[in-house]
DNA sequence: GGTAAAATCGCAGTCGCTGCAACTTTGCAC
DNA sequence: GTGCAAAGTTGCAGCGACTGCGATTTTACC
């Protein structure tokens, strides 16, 4: 009869959901006054009154103000790396690497309002900027360490973190791209080109 | 008379080397300090102390306590593009790119010992890696231009900063290679390495 | 119903950083 | 050398992010 009583404290628990969704709260509202006030014109304060927590509590849900407006970058890296866990380990690690990419880029599409929303506040202040960068700096670390689990490494360790490095850099440039140009052209189909180009080769041959 | 009296108030003015002068002494106080008490450890009344300087005064030289420890960064920003910038029109951009690093590289390689303490001491605090990651945005904001002021360009932004992306990520990838190998191979080598396997292409055909 | 853990919160304090305004030094023209 | 404007130096007062501590409340589970 547990799994029935309510229907609510089974996957993970009534205390986490409540946690998430406070979390969530927060995270909304300061995406809110961030957007009409700026990063440096909104204070931890304002942020945790208008989500109704003491300003103490809000750095029990986030470390700083900046990842409060960044909170959406763990799930991403989740997403990229089960995506690439989800690979078969006979294919090349660049074949892999393009077709994870490729569908979290889909995602992106997806959720392109959203995004965009993030990307201006990100874009708009330094150190929210600086904060976006050292994370993605961690997705780097975490996919050259899943590259580096394969068979397929190079030198121990120069191999996977270019591979690693390069991805992320095609993955900017067509976000970069993609928003600049108004997202005239599909997302995926821009990470496809990138990826492209460094498959064949940046040499002489190469460009256009 | 006048280049000759002293030979000194001649090419920046006796005003502009005080400073500069003034600049370095900050900094090589921030660095000791910082390499004995951590980042987090060391006030920037500490540094100010240090140094004979008010606390104000400081930020009248660095904007911000994580600069003090960068100062190199933006020299070196000049160094690359001064090279890029020698490289003939004729050149294919990725060619140009590679010499270039290379040359930066063995600078790096000629001023080890200080580049590796102030190595320790931006992975040691992550505010300061975040902040260096977003100087070497800056970084990758001026290749791009340059490259893109070059006839070589194919779409209007993509392949300029693809370029730049991938230019720096090697770098990037070398420098911790040669890091963590304990320098056993010459960095400008190792840079070599990376620009030709992105040259040759990362496809399957590639990795070694 | 009791208990341990998790979550909320207030308080006091440190530190990075800023605007402002005063004061000193320097470079340069006359 | 005198005078003047610009550049550099400093103190002060204040804001706001963030932390450690400890108290209090809420939740999960037996």
């Amino acid at each position: 009869m547990r799994c029935q009583d309510v229907a609510v404290s089974v996957e993970p628990g009534l205390r986490a959901r409540k946690k998430q969704e406070r979390r969530r709260t927060i995270e909304a509202a300061a995406l809110d006054l961030v957007e009409e006030h700026g990063f440096d014109g909104t204070t931890v304060d304002q942020i945790a009154a208008a989500a109704d927590i003491a300003p103490r509590t809000f750095f029990y849900y986030f470390p700083t103000k900046e990842d409060v407006v960044l909170a959406d970058y763990s799930d991403r890296l989740d997403r990229i790396l089960a995506e690439l866990g989800d690979r078969p380990e006979t294919e090349a690690p660049w074949e892999a690497l393009e077709a994870s990419f490729v569908v979290v880029a889909a995602d992106y599409e997806a959720a392109r309002d959203d995004l965009v929303r993030r990307f201006a506040i990100i874009n708009a202040n330094a150190t929210v900027y600086a904060r976006s960068l050292q994370l993605q700096s961690g997705w780097e670390d975490s996919l050259a360490d899943v590259l580096g689990r394969r068979g397929d490494v190079g030198d121990e360790d120069l191999q996977p973190r270019l591979l690693a490095s390069s991805a992320l850099a095609c993955m900017r440039s067509s976000i970069r791209h993609w928003v600049l140009t108004e997202y005239t052209t599909p997302l995926p189909t821009l990470v496809r080109r990138c990826f492209g180009r460094l498959a064949q080769g940046l040499g002489p041959a190469g460009p256009t």
